[in-house]
DNA sequence: CTAAAATACGAAATCGTTTTCGAAGGGCTT
DNA sequence: AAGCCCTTCGAAAACGATTTCGTATTTTAG
């Protein structure tokens, strides 16, 4: 409409369009009084420079990506908050993409992002398997790419997780170290490194302490909540009920403790908990909820942060590309 | 770098980058072959236009921009799930901004956003008061804005709330019926209008069931959690201990959960708690959490459906404005 | 005092797409 | 055969900011 725009300023200073453009990105070739009335009136008129123009031409969008498969889940929404510091420090926007798990929804973003529109992309894959050409394609374009917390295995793009191998170590050893005999890892998908890291953790946990691994007791769930549940309440039903649970995700932990109330099997008496997650609430639960946390916030500053420097093209011979942060359990009545 | 585009296309084809353009978009002035052939090669090299060359031109973005106080709080994060929703199925982008409470974050954001970078707004305000002039000045730039729960007082534009006084009427009831004599209310911020709705609902309430209203038991608290748990504490050790607390947001039913557990005191046994919340947990906490839940998620995609039919201007006659929906009350332990 | 250099500004191309307008060619009518 | 319309396409002007390059004026050097 009556938008303000550098014609605008021009013609109310009797100036030209590249004087006055010059004189607001400061330019040397500018004198030093012209300047001045130039911001001074673009400071009055509220005059902000249109970003299409500005990005059409610069070939730069001051702009992120943050493809993530779900919001409502504390973990994400903190990351996003971790990446929203650091971006707007830089006084960068950030556009976000929810893929629902869903591969069809992931390809797509992707597609849509190769034109430019961000000049980064940050990403936690989803849970569904199947090609990765999308990923390839996206890095091969030169798009500057992070992976956080979900990375994509077979890509060279730097990554930022945690010590999820040591912690589904860790965790096991605890429900060990509580009196389990038959731990039940409760998988959220078997298609995503993450959770096999943490699989892994925790077979060889059992190996070191002389438990035999029990496949059937690695129990793969589903990203319905409900669908999850029929199958916890399957395996807890079954004369091979285990006498502990490791979660691999938060939300099969709270499907875990709904199964249990249900079926009146006492928490931690007959059956000790432990879980991923970043609950807040994981200390009012009843029982409080023993997790392992990972610095999600941390997680989405170090991510975006490692995104800013090769979108600026920083020498990036001194910074890792495969950053590892730690996680710490928190020891709570739920393996008491 | 070598991206794709019109002239790229046109040259592959010996046609002028107009023809190409109108042919993509299915113009009736291209001839069917040459349409199908340009299609192709376009699906060949996936061609995606640049958006900045197209939002220039068009002088529309595609793009929505969301601004709300925190992410990390399972009503806005629902929310965001609810606008992603339908944004996605409009092929909108989505752009996210925090202001963490602080009007000068709300500020900058809004006055980076008059620009034409989005086609229009979804608002929840921050809880600092101050000036609303950076509000005035996008309704005047005649920038389609709807605000959704944190709704902004004095200005013209549509609103998704929910029935915040009714709530606070019915919450309050349900503790005086659970038997409490002094219901405290924690409130959030005093400048926010649903807190004020929620509030003259308890005072109303209370004044119906014939309790004097002490406006020593309106607290309000902070954005900090520490600092909310102090003051929660002072009232909770004072002699006039309240034996009900009506938490207008979730963050402070969890404090005083904390507050509790820490000074002994038992829920429901010596004081009930209620509060308005969409914790998933809240059926899971020691004792289990009496909430008011709103539709997070369809006030989300409620908001965002208004947002786009003023977008598109579409005829507005059919359709309120002023958008209510309903909380439900879950009546669980913290009451009992 | 002249030549060179520094200073301060403007004209115009450019980014990639959309859209208006004009034009060429073929088929039709009368 | 002349006039008209219809189909199909291309040239060119936008959109607004950035940037290269040229130019006019002033300053400095020699």
């Amino acid at each position: 409409m009556g938008q303000v725009n550098l014609k605008t300023l021009a013609k109310e200073l009797n100036l030209s369009i590249s004087t006055v453009s010059k004189a607001l990105r400061d330019s040397y070739e500018i004198g030093k009084d012209t300047k001045e009335k130039v911001k001074a009136l673009a400071e009055k008129l509220n005059y902000e420079p249109n970003p299409f123009a500005s990005s059409l031409r610069k070939k730069s969008s001051k702009t992120i990506a943050v493809i993530i498969p779900e919001i409502s889940n504390n973990f994400f929404a903190l990351a996003i908050d971790g990446i929203q510091a650091i971006a707007q420090e830089r006084g960068y926007h950030v556009l976000t993409y929810l893929t629902h798990e869903a591969l069809i929804n992931e390809i797509s973003t992707v597609n849509h992002l190769v034109n430019g529109r961000v000049d980064g992309v940050l990403m936690s894959i989803c849970s569904e398997k199947g090609t990765n050409t999308h990923l390839k394609l996206l890095s091969e374009s030169e798009m500057p790419i992070v992976f956080f917390d979900r990375v994509s295995e077979n890509s060279s793009a730097p990554t930022v997780t945690t010590d999820d191998y040591e912690s589904g170590f860790k965790g096991t050893e605890h429900l060990i170290e509580a009196g389990c005999k038959k731990i039940a890892f409760l998988a959220a998908s078997k298609h995503l490194s993450i959770i096999n890291k943490r699989m892994n953790g925790y077979i060889n946990a059992l190996e070191k302490n002389n438990i035999a691994y029990d496949p059937s007791l690695v129990i793969e769930c589903s990203n319905d909540g409900e669908e999850s549940m029929k199958i916890i309440k399957q395996s807890l039903q079954s004369k091979n009920r285990p006498d502990g649970i490791f979660a691999s995700v938060e939300t099969l932990a709270i499907a875990s403790y709904h199964v249990c109330s249900e079926l009146g099997i006492g928490i931690p008496a007959d059956i000790k908990i432990l879980s991923f997650s970043n609950l807040r609430t994981a200390s009012l639960l009843a029982p409080s909820l023993t997790t392992i946390t990972q610095p999600a916030f941390e997680i989405g500053k170090e991510a975006a942060s490692i995104l800013f420097r090769h979108i600026e093209k920083k020498s990036l011979v001194d910074y890792p590309d495969k950053v590892v942060m730690k996680s710490s359990l928190i020891a709570r009545d739920s393996t008491k």
